[in-house]
DNA sequence: TTGAAAGCGCTAACAC
DNA sequence: GTGTTAGCGCTTTCAA
């Protein structure tokens, strides 16, 4: 016996309801909603009868009806850019480590994370999840561009926290971790071990790149030292080029004794292809990367690289987008960055 | 003037309604969710002038009132169960493909993801994320022990997809790799290339790490070879324990010249003990992982493993749950499993 | 301590 | 081609 009406919707498996819990508990559907979210006027007797009717039914709040009467969804979505063009984020180990960090923050407070995928282009879709109320606040994983577009959202009101590198005139909340300060890190720790030639492997198109690589600038500007600008590589980290990219610099006879890739994954890559070519590291080239993603330290020799705390990243930006949702003013957090010295920058 | 009414409740960030859009354009809201659901029964001009208006207001229908309405969300639910106990699964980078891959696939077809990450205690909450109406079906990464509750939820008609192996009396359906031939293909590789004693360092206790050292015995019975029980070591993978019990092996005297690592992490951690302790891979020992995980590559040596198709994974998984959401039985999937042989077994 | 009733914003059947 | 209207399942005010 369908509970069909006249404009009933093609009925989806017929999951149970207030008033089939309050018919079988001879009470109002008003009691049992009372009796189901805690309510201490209901009588103890007649919370305990529906309770068990309600467990024994496998009752569950339909959400949406839930949604639409409360005006809150306690769900945050989170958008992982999509760039067809093959610079994939979420494949990533990095990033995905970041998702793992705010889901942890979010189920701590009782919030659904809802995942999207946006192809870069229609970016401008953002703000979807939040005006069809399916989001109540966004976390988006780099401005990519959309730097202006973000700053309009904000004034919206749209909540929102961008994972990412602060910039100038900006209105929306930034967590990131300090890029320029890794970079100099590196830099001065592969200075420091002796090395005087270091080249750059990474891509300055990327937000991050750029302010690791001036945080490569800055080291040598601190020490005084020249920097060679043959020796900046940047190009976009897309199969092998890297590999390419440095075995080309070895055959021009390019004179350098240390490499600073921009990412773990380059930097081992690059490691690979210098041991292949019987160069070896560190005797004859110190390798330090960037991230510290799991491998690092099992790699052989073990990579030298900066540490990023990530689920205490996943936390800042929980929390940054919490205040938003209270009201309150967020400010844009700068994570500290910890160098990690292992074997691949250690001579003998 | 906040649109209040007795009921009202505390109106959250004013959106706007169909109602506001109706106003503006002189028509009524049956005329704009036409429109804007793009039913040809609108007059073009109509159509045109309330498209603008909708476009100007940022207007997005609200979900919850839709879901409401049609009793669909469009949204799958992916469950990553969570172990306090340290057996962390999300920081796994290979689990972490699989929802790269799962969320493609999802968005792709219009579908949203709703990501849960439940304690394993309260596992039996799985359900809520479809009672509730939240998600019209679930993805669940591994059993977790709770085959039989599994099977109930397949009974009460929750449409269900687990991401592991295959288990007797299973109503639900599982999309997995075939782990036992994966470690077949592992250990028969280490020992055509010579290896005599094959150690196998994994955690039995996981469904898996069970059938991965299945593969390890069968291997070794085709060739009608004898297995030292001595040389299985199950133990769960923490911190450095895969390093230790190398070691401890090692300092026993216990002889081997082969090593499968039941995952590419622990090979990669235990390449790196042998290492640090003057045993040279592949000229000592022969050591193979499992799921090639990208550093696989570029580590030093490069490790053999078996690489799982995980953008594959991700679309059956999901092809597996919409044909349960038509309706349709869905059979279970076993995904090909293939050798990458690198130079972690190769003997000079 | 409980019940009655309004209404959240939308879709769709039914009129015209 | 457009308007009228019922109702999805819930929370909450008001009345008793």
């Amino acid at each position: 016996m369908p509970r069909s009406s006249k404009t009933a919707p093609p009925a989806a498996a017929t999951r149970p309801r207030l008033a089939d819990i309050a018919r079988m508990a001879d009470v109002t559907i008003s009691t049992v909603s009372r009796a189901l979210a805690g309510n201490p006027l209901v009588k103890e007797e007649t919370r305990t009868r529906i309770m068990e009717i309600a467990t024994a039914l496998n009752y569950s709040a339909n959400a949406a009806a839930q949604n639409l009467r409360t005006g809150q969804s306690r769900t945050i979505g989170v958008v992982v850019p999509l760039d067809p063009a093959s610079r994939d984020p979420v494949s990533a180990p990095f990033l995905l480590a970041l998702l793992g960090g705010i889901i942890d923050a979010l189920t701590e407070r009782g919030y659904d994370m809802l995942v999207s995928r946006i192809i870069v282009e229609r970016l401008d879709k953002v703000a979807q999840l939040y005006d069809s109320g399916r989001a109540e606040g966004i976390i988006m994983f780099g401005q990519w561009g959309y730097h202006e577009h973000l700053n309009k959202l904000t004034e919206r009101g749209v909540p929102l926290v961008v994972w990412g590198a602060p910039l100038p005139h900006q209105k929306y909340a930034t967590v990131g971790s300090d890029n320029a300060l890794g970079g100099e890190l590196v830099t001065g720790h592969l200075l420091d071990q002796g090395a005087r030639r270091i080249a750059f492997f990474g891509d300055i198109e990327l937000n991050e790149g750029r302010l690791r690589h001036q945080g490569y600038h800055n080291a040598h500007k601190q020490r005084g030292l020249m920097l060679d600008p043959a020796l900046t590589r940047s190009i976009p980290f897309v199969g092998d080029s890297m590999q390419k990219e440095v075995l080309s610099m070895l055959e021009q006879g390019i004179k350098f004794d240390g490499i600073f890739g921009a990412s773990d994954t380059v930097a081992l890559s690059i490691i690979a292809a210098l041991t292949a070519a019987g160069v070896r590291v560190p005797d004859d080239m110190l390798v330090a990367g960037y991230d510290d993603i799991g491998p690092a330290a099992y790699a052989n020799p073990s990579l030298t690289t900066i540490r990023q705390p990530m689920q205490e990243a996943g936390q800042k930006l929980v929390d940054c987008l919490m205040q938003q949702l209270d009201g309150r003013h967020a400010q844009s957090v700068m994570l500290p960055t910890e160098l990690v010295v292992r074997a691949s920058t250690r001579r003998a």
